[in-house]
DNA sequence: ACCTTATGACCCC
DNA sequence: TGGGGTCCCTAAGG
């Protein structure tokens, strides 16, 4: 399935165990690392582009798995085939870069059947941040604007969690899974709080709070923007409103704050390979590479990244962390290489411009090859813009910059970033294949009549599957009993 | 059909 | 450095 909008799937790979030795001793050229041995089992099995691949052949069951790809891996380099890597692929496994780009071609030839699968409009204001499970293959973290935090395994017709937000400034900025425990999630929320919460229910752990303002209501002036965990460092990064980053032991043990730019920091992200290597992106158009070990004040950064219009995201790539993909709010997607930080790669031109009601577009890595997903807001000013310009959803090539695939379904209107509803991808066997598995399971559960009725005015394209495309697409988590009486749902158009 | 609400970024004093 | 006004121009709910 294709990640919609914020995969960040790069937390399979962030984990403690491949930053060894190797990554802490080592400076940029360390990043390019190619090592498959070291990665371990569970994260292979897990990552989740592997999961569809896997149930097809009946591979998904446990301690099966773990056998047989153990001989696999124990094989010498040089008596190994293509199966051994077409195999290694599919547990979600890290390739050498030849063979990833090798394998990409079948994978791209997939992607241009994806269709949507299901979605899922749970809040009643818009969608902020989404992240993956971090061993879970079909199981989403989900943040809105309002401070609710919904975990929903769309393979599974019931199986949700739903936290409710405050509402009003309680805007979701960023989620993290935390590395030790997957049940907990730091939360960096618009009052003020970065915090640990726990999605079954155990009380919420304040790991930090933005300073007081001194206003009557409290901290409405700074609240934390963007987070990120680091399992070796055993250690959090956030950035607020004002351009502060704050680096803090896993539990809150603030370890230091420094104003390192001048407004907003709208991303903060560790290197998966290099454990003190920290990227920041602001809206003062910036994006700085720093040295963890060496932070002083906001102008000992590595290398500064100049960019024409405030920056919203800056990722490193999760295939082996020397690239860094940013995203300004206008019309430019920037690939830079370690390298050579001086100039990017590849400057791509698309149009993504800010817009105050809509959450910032971020380009982002599909997590097991270097392509760039990114939701396409077409702009009249934008050069070759025409007026049946699609809100599309575009995959670029992140070594070549060129666009390789636009996901596109007539039923989900509006634009298709992380903004409105939640929309899960697939390829159309598999869609057409568990639409009906899940269909089955509502009928019997006696739970698919109304949904249809509840939500008009929703476009079906094929009249043939179109009942059952409908359900599925109108299918709200509301109705798996999680969702709270007083928030109001969305609906689709 | 129309109005309201929604804590973005920038410019100016 | 901070408050107020303006512009960017979505989308749902009443």
């Amino acid at each position: 399935m294709a990640p919609v909008n914020q995969p960040k799937d790069k937390k399979h790979e962030k984990t403690h165990e491949h930053r060894s030795e190797e990554a802490k001793s080592a400076g940029k050229r360390k990043l390019d690392c190619e090592g498959l041995e070291n990665v371990p089992l569970a994260k292979k099995l897990f990552l989740r582009k592997t999961s569809k691949a896997q149930e097809k052949i009946g591979w998904n069951r446990g301690g099966t798995v773990m056998k047989n790809t153990r001989a696999f891996f124990h094989q010498p380099k040089w008596q190994r085939s293509i199966v051994h890597y077409v195999y290694q692929n599919m547990l979600g496994g890290s390739i050498r870069a030849q063979l990833r780009q090798c394998l990409q071609l079948p994978f791209l030839r997939s992607l241009t059947s994806y269709r949507l699968f299901r979605t899922a409009s749970p809040f009643d204001r818009r969608v902020t941040c989404l992240e993956w499970h971090p061993t879970h293959p079909s199981t989403v973290a989900v943040g809105s604007k309002g401070g609710d935090i919904i975990l929903w395994d769309y393979e599974v017709l019931t199986k949700t969690c739903f936290i409710k937000g405050k509402g009003p400034g309680d805007s979701l900025g960023d989620i993290k899974f935390s590395p030790y425990e997957a049940v907990k999630l730091y939360v960096a929320s618009g009052d003020g709080t970065l915090s640990l919460q726990d999605l079954e229910g155990r009380a919420v752990q304040v790991i930090s709070r933005a300073p007081d303002c001194g206003h009557e209501n409290h901290n409405v002036c700074c609240w934390y923007c963007s987070v990120d965990v680091s399992a070796s460092c055993r250690a959090v990064v956030t950035g607020d409103n004002l351009g502060n980053v704050v680096l803090l032991s896993t539990s809150g043990e603030e370890i230091w704050r420094l104003k390192l730019h001048k407004k907003k920091v709208t991303h903060v992200e560790f290197n998966s390979r290099c454990e003190w290597l920290l990227a920041t992106a602001s809206v003062d158009q910036t994006v700085k590479i720093w040295d963890l070990r060496n932070i002083k004040d906001k102008a000992n950064f590595l290398h500064v990244l100049p960019h024409d219009k405030p920056v919203n995201a800056a990722y490193f790539s999760p295939t082996d962390g020397a690239k860094l993909l940013s995203t300004d709010q206008r019309n430019e997607i920037r690939v830079y290489s370690c390298s050579d930080w001086t100039k990017p790669q590849h400057l791509i031109p698309h149009p993504h411009r800010q817009f105050q009601h809509l959450t910032p577009i971020k380009a982002t890595w599909h997590p097991r090859y270097d392509l760039i997903v990114v939701g396409r807001y077409p702009d009249p000013k934008f050069p070759g813009y025409t007026v049946n310009e699609l809100r599309t959803v575009d995959i670029f090539d992140g070594n070549t910059g060129e666009m390789v695939c636009q996901l596109y379904d007539p039923n989900a209107s509006g634009i298709i970033s992380v903004s409105f509803n939640i929309l899960i991808w697939s390829r159309e066997e598999m869609v057409m294949k568990k639409q009906e598995h899940l269909l089955k399971a509502m009928t019997e559960q006696g739970i698919g009549s109304r949904s249809l009725s509840r939500r008009g005015g929703q476009k079906q394209t094929n009249p043939g599957t179109s009942t059952l495309k409908a359900k599925l697409l109108s299918w709200e988590v509301e109705e798996m009993g999680t969702k709270p009486k007083d928030s109001k749902s969305r609906g689709w158009k």
